[in-house]
DNA sequence: ATCCCGAGGG
DNA sequence: CCCTCTGGAT
């Protein structure tokens, strides 16, 4: 895919939404960097109703810390992998309380080292809280920018620096949200809509029953 | 490469 | 039933 088909595509998602967010519900980034933890292999909605309550009860690292693996897990049992999650999440509190002052850090590495951050959330945290353009590639945005061909590549390490590469500087803060965006509504991992689809016409994917 | 793991959609 | 959802640790 040639620049121009890009800068066109990022164009139109900006007309359509000038200013995308994520869907997770947070108040501090804290609240965000747990809400992104607990959203591996979850749906946001069913994310939100968890973390509406936990956070009603402890929405910082010490209060998370406080409140243990076993308390957390009764508020989070509704998401998949609840268990490995808890501790992490917990575990994750502990250390911000006792070694970053409470704080979420706003360095990479720092991020990673915290247990259940891996890079994508590292990647989530640092654009959405900090304002940093990196580019979470998750199972969305690595199935868009190979299926439209705006950065094709063979595992979400190469899309990610690819996207970093080939998405206009000028759309890079948000760019991660719109393709989020449209793969969670529109360019879906079953059956993607390609009838309603604002970029058909750009895409290097054509579905053949338009 | 495999495990973790619930809810919702088709 | 099978697939998918803003992955990370082992």
């Amino acid at each position: 895919m040639n620049k121009e088909k890009r800068t066109e595509i990022f164009t139109r998602f900006q007309q359509a939404n000038p200013e995308p967010k994520t869907e997770l519900e947070y108040t501090t980034p804290f609240e965000l960097l747990a809400a992104v933890l607990l959203s591996a292999q979850a749906t946001d909605k069913g994310v939100n109703i968890a973390t509406r309550k936990l956070f009603a009860v402890a929405n910082t690292p010490a209060a998370i810390a406080a409140l243990g693996v076993e308390g957390v897990e009764q508020y989070i049992k509704t998401i998949g992998l609840f268990r490995s999650k808890a501790k992490h999440l917990v575990q994750t509190a502990e250390i911000l309380r006792d070694k970053h002052n409470g704080e979420v850090p706003a360095d990479r590495d720092a991020l990673e080292s915290l247990p259940g951050v891996g890079r994508k959330t590292a990647n989530v945290v640092l654009n959405t809280a900090f304002g940093q353009p990196t580019m979470a590639v998750d199972t969305h945005i690595f199935r868009i920018s190979n299926r439209t061909g705006i950065a094709p590549g063979k595992d979400v390490l190469q899309v990610e620096k690819r996207l970093l590469k080939l998405v206009p500087p000028e759309f890079m803060l948000n760019a991660h949200h719109w393709l989020i965006l449209h793969g969670r509504y529109v360019c879906k991992a079953r059956k993607p809509e390609c009838t309603r689809c604002s970029i058909v016409d750009l895409c290097e994917f054509k579905k053949k029953t338009i």
